[in-house]
DNA sequence: CCGAGACTTGAGTGATCGCTCAAGTCTTGT
DNA sequence: ACAAGACTTGAGCGATCACTCAAGTCTCGG
């Protein structure tokens, strides 16, 4: 029952990307309805056929960037980068052009909405912790790709969550400050994590 | 007449608190005035005589957060905790036991209002700036109590930054999932990270 | 004892919020 | 061609927001 001509949801998806890229600016308690609407053209009425309430809105907002993880953050990141560690800092990296692009306004948005709602409805939360489940697991993916240069024993779920965290707070330090030094130093401690796990096994291989 | 002694500034400080525990609970935007006046039980004349606007608010509970630092949150942490390294372990666990007996609600105010309020005015942006400095200098000269025990060209001011981010994205993350596990996780990679950097200064030495 | 300023009372302000809905227009299947 | 549903229009709703203010009461110096 549904159009398979060009526009399938043109102003469902005009609605979606507005709100998701308010939501992203301003947070989403300051951003209201009719700012939504002014963004994407379009009347109360028109938004609220789609979106029945606000919130459902950002349950759509949530699923969009769970669904777009890889097309529209790894898969910019990685091109070009093959090695998994590599990737892991080449992510890294976007966070921080971002960052440098806004002029440290523009951090993760998921962190953001994150602590914004502190007493988020279950779906709510339940979307934001997939989102960050994602995240993490495409780190771990790049960790067990590299499994054999990290120490045996190692976590590599335990790192690829300490790696999320770092980012987190990392870009919650450089909004804060609008100031990329607390995010580089940050990095660069994790940074300097990671070349210790990779040395302990360097010493018996011949790289 | 009920107070012998002169309260200085009894109602102000009621309703201070009140603006603070409810921030702390419910963030900035979601806390009413009307919310603040009910808990301090005052009426609104009154808070505004005291706090002209709904920022001043803010701004008097970040200053109280900055002067309530050490009294009311270090000297707790680190009561019969002298090492300096356990301090910083021990700062925070004190983090952890506040998830814990929250059902991992509270956090970490700072950084909640850090990320709610994207476009803070100058003054407030500046003293939330002021609070994370205070924490990362208080765990930095805990990191020159043991720079003897760290490796010589370790940048302690660097290593005392990553420390508040891992907290403030661990905190996140904890929230998110209304979990300690991915909490734990961050902090036990970061014990991880100080254990081979002691380990480095060991060698050389017989302890 | 008085006056002045500090503080409190509490009804009330305009603005904005998320949301509703009756009355349209457009698209689609038959 | 036509009915039915999908979508749009845009005025308007009640609730809540931060904040105001005139009229108090209280405290204290002189």
């Amino acid at each position: 029952m549904s159009t398979q001509t060009p526009p399938p949801d043109a102003t469902r998806d005009r609605i979606l990307y507005s709100a998701l890229r308010l939501f992203a600016e301003k947070g989403f308690q300051s951003t209201s309805v009719a700012d939504i609407q002014r963004e994407a053209d379009v009347h109360a009425g028109s938004l609220y056929h789609f979106f029945p309430t606000k919130q459902h809105l950002l349950l759509a907002v949530l699923a969009a960037y769970r669904d777009g993880i890889v097309p529209m953050l790894l898969e910019p990141a990685w091109r070009g980068v093959e090695d998994p560690i590599a990737r892991i800092f080449a992510l890294l990296g976007a966070y921080r052009a971002a960052l440098e692009a806004s002029a440290c306004t523009y951090g993760c948005p998921i962190g953001s909405l994150a602590l914004e709602l502190h007493e988020p409805d279950p779906p709510v939360r339940e979307l934001l912790a997939v989102n960050f489940d994602g995240w993490v697991r495409h780190v771990e993916a790049c960790l067990d790709a590299a499994r054999d240069r990290l120490p045996p024993g190692l976590d590599r779920h335990q790192l690829a969550v300490f790696t999320l965290t770092t980012m987190e707070g990392a870009v919650m330090q450089a909004r804060t400050h609008r100031s990329l030094h607390t995010f580089d130093a940050s990095i660069a401690s994790l940074h300097d994590y990671y070349q210790r796990l990779l040395a302990t096994t360097d010493k018996g291989t011949t790289k």
